[in-house]
DNA sequence: ACTTGCAATGAAAAAGATTCTCATCATCAT
DNA sequence: ATGATGATGAGAATCTTTTTCATTGCAAGT
């Protein structure tokens, strides 16, 4: 039960936070911008303001609901927590999203972090580059 | 000399873009928001707009003197590109930035991109956690 | 079900970062 | 030296995100 999560993290049950949750899980694409969230949902006729879509983005991530990724371009984009961590491959191009996870790149990361004294507590790793289509390819 | 760089890019030698790229060579912190540019060259007495300071970073980046970085807090940072590629591991608490390198980990990533069809272009690989400072640590 | 406190919301304003416009000025090849 | 072209500074504009504040809605207790 969606709901639950959300009263677990101390907030109130409200439908502006169960309908950003329900189009987090239901979405095509996984990461999208407070933007994204705001025009789909609009686009749905739900009556949503952009400022709280701000806050209960960030409320989310910071219940460990959702995780904020800093790629290039401006603005953040957010990401349903499912479970597992993964690290992610983004296409130049297209802009095309590919998650990977690799146990030795994680645990040299640990490794590395204690030899600098650092206590790891999170990471980020984006591979940026062209994806698998034609049309993204250098060339064009 | 430096002024051979700027020339190298395609780039007219300019006070501020001299002025720019001395400061990044001299300046102790690494790496440094537009903002942070600014004010250090005002302080120093340099006539220059903020909006200068943005297109030569971004023409120096473009390239290949400076690298931007999308750290967390909403704004970009820019660090002379001292030759070698390096990752970084920030403090969470004192925002201390440490530099990296692992060939391990490089050339696991240049394999996952193949693996996934991907032509690895560039990759950013930050690490967050507290440093060695035990201000830094959890608990304080 | 009814009240009521406190959190949550929407709209608009504000703040912060970055880019754009445009008139003026400086660089550099000739 | 000089002229074409690119570069600059100031401010306006844009874009993303946060804050303010008056109003509304959830949820705990009756």
């Amino acid at each position: 039960m969606d709901n639950q999560d959300i009263r677990k993290a101390g907030l109130k049950v409200t439908l502006p936070r169960i309908k950003i949750l329900e189009l987090l899980e239901n979405n095509t694409q996984r990461h999208v911008s407070a933007e994204d969230v705001y025009k789909m949902l609009l686009d749905k006729g739900e009556e949503i303001g952009l400022a709280t879509i701000y806050r209960v983005l960030t409320q989310f991530e910071t219940a460990g609901l959702v995780t904020r990724h800093n790629f290039e371009g401006g603005h953040a984009v957010f990401e349903l927590d499912r479970g597992g961590h993964h690290d992610h491959m983004v296409c130049m191009v297209c802009g095309k999203v590919e998650e990977f996870i690799d146990t030795t790149i994680e645990k040299r990361q640990r490794e590395i972090a204690k030899e600098h004294g650092f206590e790891m507590v999170d990471h980020s790793l984006i591979i940026y580059g062209h994806c698998g289509n034609p049309k993204c390819k250098v060339g064009y």
